[in-house]
DNA sequence: TAACAAATATACTAAAAAGTATATTACTGT
DNA sequence: ACAGTAATATACTTTTTAGTATATTTGTTA
C-alpha cells in the first residue's frame, strides 16, 4: 500500500502533468502547480527538491504513461495490420487527448531540443523505442505473410509516427479533427497497398 | 530608406528570432534578448511596448519570413511535381534550419495551442494558407495531366505537411537527418505513384 | 492515549525578471 | 555648425517567482 507521502507525490505528479503538457516546461510555475493541487509550498518542497526535480519527474511520468498506454492498446490487437491500425487510431481525437494538451512526447520533443539536453535524451529514447517497436510489428507482418516484402518497415514506421504527430499539432492549431480522420484513413490505405 | 530606428527595430527582431525559435516564447526573457543584441533596456523599450509586443512581432516576422521563403522556393519550380518536390526538400536538413531551432511555424503551433489564442489564430491562418497553396498546386497538376485524378489533393497536402513537420521534430530530437532523407524520398515516390 | 515522527501550512527571504525615469549620446535639418 | 529631436544608455523600482525556516497539524505505534 502507498504511504500518505507517496500518495501525495503521485497526486502532485498527476495534477501537474496536464499543466506541463499545456503550458510547456518553461510556461509552468510553482504557483500554478500549487493552485491546481491546492497544496502549499512546504508540502510541495517536501516531495521535490526544486522546480527542475519536479519537471523531470513530471516529464518522466508523462512519457511513461503515454508509452505504456500505447503499448497496451497495440498489444491487445492480434495481427500486425490490426496493431498498426490501433496505433494510427490512438490520437484520432487530437483535440481531447489522453493527457490534455496534445501528445506529451511530441510537445516535450519540440520544447527541449535546444535547451534541455537531459530531457531531450529521454525523449529521443522514447522515439527510438517506439520506432523499433513499430518496425518490428511491420517486419513480423512481412514474415507472417500479412504484408508484401516490398514494404520498407523502417521508413514506414518513421512515416507513420511523423505523419500522425504532425497531424495532431496541425489539427489542434486549426481546431478541427477532420484532417486527422482523413489522414488516418489514408495511412491505413497506404499500409493496405502492401497487405496481401 | 530605413531610418535608424527602423533598422534597430529590424535588428532586434532578427536577433531575437532564433532565440524565440530555440527557447520558445515562455523560455525567452528580455535579458536574453539584450545580451544577444548588446543593446540596453532603454533602447529595446523604445521600440517595443513590452515583452508581449516584442513576442508578437517576432513571431509574426518568423512566420512571414519562413512562409515567404517557402513560397519563393516553390514558385521558382515550374511543374506541379517540381513544386511539391521543392516543398518536400525545404527542410531536408532538420538540424540546421533556416531560422535555427527547427520550423518556427510548427514550434509556435505546439507552444501556443493552449495558451496564446491570438498567436494560435495566426499560426492557424498560416497552416490554412499553406494547405490551400499545396492543394492548389496538386489540383493544377491534375488539371495539367501531370497527376492522376485518383490523387486526393486535400488529403495529400495535409499528409505532406504533417509528415515533414513531424519528421523534422523527430530528427532534431534524435540528432540525425537520415530518417528525414528516407522520408522525403518516400513521399516523393508516393507522389510519383500518381504521376502520369 | 501519549509521544514521536512524518506531512503539511505559514510566513518569510532571495533571486530573477519586467518595466520606468532620467540622463546621455547621436542624428537631422536649417 | 548648432539647435532640436530622436535614439540609446544607465540606474533605478516593481513585480513575479523560486526557495527556506519554522510552526502546526496529522498520523502512527509503544
Amino acid at each position: 500500500m502507498l504511504t500518505k507521502a507517496e500518495k501525495t507525490k503521485q497526486f502532485i505528479l498527476e495534477t501537474a502533468a496536464p499543466l506541463y503538457n499545456t503550458k510547456g516546461i518553461s510556461g509552468v510555475n510553482i504557483d500554478d502547480v500549487l493552485a491546481e493541487t491546492k497544496l502549499t509550498k512546504g508540502c510541495l518542497y517536501g516531495h521535490f527538491e526544486n522546480k527542475d526535480d519536479l519537471t523531470v519527474q513530471v516529464v518522466d511520468m508523462m512519457l511513461k504513461k503515454v508509452s505504456d498506454r500505447m503499448y497496451q492498446a497495440v498489444s491487445n490487437s492480434k495481427t500486425a495490420r490490426a496493431k498498426i491500425f490501433t496505433f494510427l487510431d490512438f490520437y484520432k481525437d487530437p483535440i481531447d487527448t489522453y493527457i490534455s494538451g496534445g501528445c506529451p512526447i511530441f510537445n516535450t520533443a519540440v520544447e527541449v531540443d535546444d535547451n534541455f539536453p537531459l530531457i531531450k535524451e529521454k525523449v529521443a529514447a522514447v522515439f527510438r523505442l517506439g520506432q523499433e517497436a513499430l518496425t518490428n510489428i511491420l517486419k513480423q507482418g512481412i514474415k507472417d505473410g500479412e504484408f508484401s516484402p516490398q514494404l520498407d518497415p523502417v521508413v514506414m514506421a518513421f512515416k507513420f509516427v511523423a505523419a500522425t504527430e504532425g497531424g495532431i499539432v496541425m489539427c489542434r492549431t486549426m481546431n478541427t479533427m477532420k484532417p486527422m480522420h482523413s489522414l488516418i484513413k489514408n495511412l491505413k490505405a497506404e499500409l493496405d497497398q502492401y497487405t496481401i
